[in-house]
DNA sequence: ACCCGACTTC
């Protein structure tokens, strides 16, 4: 029987039972368990089911609630929920997914306290899920309990409940109790295997990982996407690119380079190498590339600094007749903002209003740092004033927005107004208001916020907030201060930091602190002849030329400056 | 249903 969506629509609205009983179960079937990307098909299945009492039947009742979920249409998905007297496990376990994936951790943890007091005993997937929530809001202390509960049900050493423990476990950046769970399995299974070698291979431990990987096939388990993946996410850089080259290897041989999650991962892991022939060759073989694989390809392009065929490849995009998503919509606009080229920057924000992407957080962000960094600082403003959501990411970008063009005191307002809706700033945020006070030379409230950032809010500062003290404290001639902060730091200094010291010595004209700065940073970087260049440029103000030649001989091979350009485009 | 991918600010 063939069903159009004509048909469909008509039998779902004016059903009745005659009708029903023509209506084939395998469609119903295939209906409710194939995702449905429609709201309004999902309340049309779900009238459908009331209509004729399929609803009550927890198996129909937990596919709809699903559908629902899938669907963001939380509520709905609760509304079936509460309306099912006779639930399953698994339609306790439904609702509670359906909560957590929609960010609603606190009422994923009560409903599942609640299934506890209920004549009903969690199952592995119960556990699992509860767990996994806890890990996505990184809450240890729950884990724990949640943990603790598991072993106590009995399923300390259930197969589904074990791998969600040493994924949370990863998650949190505890691989060693991660390691803890698996040991305690005598015979992991494939997804056991996975969840640990993903585990390594998040937490920078790719070696340990790949060790798994040979221990796995020792004992007879066959690789599977999942586990190249897991291998794969842990080569970060071209330090190991022979590494990721034997696994590119490997998945072709085995196959799983089809993958979509494997192939996506191998052009982002070319792209991290900085091989953007590869990346790019690896993007041309896969049949069907997915948003993901194309965004992992445009950000290679992004970050190496290829501003051309990331447009390129946004047009091709749209040629090919495919949408983007936010996340693609986004790092294309953080490519445009280095560019600053606020015209293409028009025009994608256009595109994100035209597919209706402008309101959303990332986009919303992109587009505030690209318009400030493109000189446009009221479309940014416009931008931060009608966006409905706002993360930290958000006040960073304003908040380095007003202090690129010079309003450094607009840059505080807006951090005290950050904290006043609870949320929390990070590095970041600290790095934007010091360089808002280096463009506004505001050595005062400088000092106060470097000293807030790690006495009030438990923020240890990096190279880049000594970098920015240094500037801020050089520039306004307290360079003494400036040298006794880098002396309280441990040894070796970053030479980002005792670089900042020495521009400032320079623009300062105090040749005899240059002197000891520039010692320290040609101990530590003897190759680095920059720091020569600037210290007999320090020498050339006193006339010291004598110093300024027996500098300029100790530096060996060639070096040579890159002629500045500059380009402007007219219309 | 447990294990995998791109992500805006520094």
């Amino acid at each position: 029987m063939l069903i159009n969506s004509q048909v469909l629509s008509l039998l779902l609205s004016e059903v009745n039972i005659v009708i029903l009983m023509f209506i084939p179960f395998e469609w119903l079937h295939s209906e409710l368990s194939n995702i449905c990307r429609s709201l309004l098909r999902v309340k049309q299945l779900h009238a459908f089911l009331l209509k004729t009492y399929l609803s009550e039947d927890p198996f129909y009742a937990t596919k709809i609630l699903r559908q629902y979920a899938v669907n963001s249409d939380i509520n709905s998905a609760h509304h079936v929920f509460d309306k099912t007297s006779d639930r399953s496990v698994y339609l306790w376990n439904s609702m509670i997914r359906a909560f957590a994936q929609s960010q609603r951790f606190f009422s994923a943890i009560s409903l599942f306290r609640t299934m506890l007091g209920a004549d009903i005993s969690p199952d592995g997937h119960t556990y699992a899920c509860v767990i996994r929530a806890c890990a996505d809001n990184f809450d240890y202390g729950m884990l724990r309990r949640v943990h603790g509960g598991a072993v106590a049900a009995g399923l300390g050493l259930d197969p589904v409940c074990c791998s969600a423990l040493v994924t949370a476990y990863s998650k949190l950046g505890l691989v060693h109790e991660a390691r803890r769970v698996f040991n305690r399995i005598t015979e992991p299974d494939i997804v056991l295997w996975n969840s640990l070698i993903s585990g390594y291979g998040s937490s920078g431990l790719w070696d340990v990982g790949m060790q798994m990987f040979s221990a796995m096939k020792l004992v007879g388990k066959k690789p599977d996407g999942y586990t190249l993946a897991g291998l794969l996410v842990g080569i970060v850089d071209s330090g190991v690119l022979s590494i990721g080259q034997g696994l590119h290897c490997l998945s072709q041989k085995s196959g799983l380079d089809a993958d979509s999650h494997v192939s996506s991962l191998l052009v982002s892991f070319y792209s991290r190498c900085k091989c953007m022939d590869y990346a790019y060759r690896v993007f041309c073989s896969i049949l069907n590339p997915d948003l993901v694989t194309w965004s992992a390809l445009i950000m290679g392009y992004s970050q190496a600094g290829v501003f051309e065929k990331v447009l390129y490849l946004f047009r091709k995009l749209n040629i090919e007749d495919r949408k983007a998503d936010t996340v693609l919509v986004a790092s294309v606009l953080a490519s445009i903002a280095r560019t600053a080229n606020v015209g293409l920057g028009c025009e994608v924000h256009g595109y994100a209003l035209r597919h209706g992407l402008e309101l959303d957080v990332r986009v919303s962000s992109a587009l505030i740092d690209m318009y400030s960094k493109c000189g446009c600082l009221q479309l940014g403003i416009s931008v931060f004033r009608i966006m409905p959501e706002r993360n930290v990411v958000s006040y960073n970008s304003i908040i380095l927005a007003f202090g690129l063009h010079g309003y450094a005191y607009e840059a505080f307002k807006v951090f005290e107004k950050m904290l006043e809706k609870g949320l929390v700033p990070d590095e970041a945020t600290f790095s934007s208001l010091l360089s808002a006070c280096c463009h506004g030379g505001l050595v005062k409230d400088g000092r106060e916020i470097f000293r807030r950032m790690e006495e009030e809010f438990n923020i240890r500062p990096r190279a880049e907030h000594y970098v920015y003290m240094v500037k801020l404290l050089g520039s306004s001639g307290e360079l003494e201060e400036a040298y006794s902060l880098i002396r309280s730091l441990p040894e070796p200094v970053d030479k980002a930091i005792l670089g900042a010291l020495l521009s400032c010595c320079n623009s300062r004209g105090n040749s005899e602190l240059a002197e000891t700065v520039a010692q320290q940073l040609f101990a530590n970087n003897p190759t680095d002849n920059v720091y020569r260049v600037m210290l007999s440029n320090i020498y050339a103000g006193d006339g010291r030329w004598d110093d300024v030649k027996m500098l300029r001989d100790k530096i060996t091979g060639r070096m040579r400056k890159m002629p500045g350009l500059s380009w402007i485009e007219s219309s």
